[in-house]
DNA sequence: TGACTATTTTGCCAAATTGCCAAATAGATG
DNA sequence: CATCTATTTGGCAATTTGGCAAAATAGTCA
């Protein structure tokens, strides 16, 4: 295999990475409607707030998601939205497989 | 969250994650190509035949391909090649990042 | 300054993933 | 049957991941 490939092949998939956990799949559809803190979403997700951020830390270093600060909070939202597209596809694959 | 909702960002999260590795990636966008033995895949991704084997396995169970025996070779193909269309996405998400 | 709130970081541990090698299996062919 | 080829499976070590709890950080407000 070509290297640059390999190169581009691995960038494709670290961000597939990112987005290959329920959680923070719930978290990317959640931004989808709206920027939200993350206290919120420790809400909506259920788990540890420090769970919360450091799946938050996957998303931003995937380049996913990125964060407005207001006082206090920490606002986050999706950086491109586009991703989210693909989980019509997935949702076809998974009637078909069943 | 709901239950019925985790489940199906679990089921979601599981096919992300077998599509999440680059060489997973390489094979995928191989068959889309055409369907391919898995002996030529391994000469494709160079890594020892048990290897590619087990990733097989993975993409098998994720429902992403599916073989056919001919005679001693296994042919696999895509079961559902819109899962590359995303491939975009990321490529323009990933030059964004630059 | 000190107290308070929101969030991140660190440490820890169990569980999952990856990739190689060796052994096992499935089908073809003599 | 024995043998050959294509592929899968089992076992193992190294690495990564996920989640909680405690400590640290960043900003606000009195």
């Amino acid at each position: 295999m070509k290297p640059d490939l390999k190169k581009a092949y691995a960038a494709q998939a670290s961000v597939l990475k990112a987005m290959a956990h329920p959680t923070r799949l719930l978290i990317l559809n959640s931004l989808k409607k709206r920027e939200t803190c993350v206290c919120e979403l420790r809400d909506l997700v259920g788990d540890d707030l420090s769970t919360v951020s450091k799946h938050l830390l996957v998303l931003r270093n995937a380049g996913l998601v990125a964060a407005r600060r207001e006082g206090n909070w920490l606002h986050y939202r999706l950086t491109c939205p586009c991703v989210l597209d693909f989980a019509a596809c997935l949702a076809a694959l998974e009637r078909k497989n069943v």
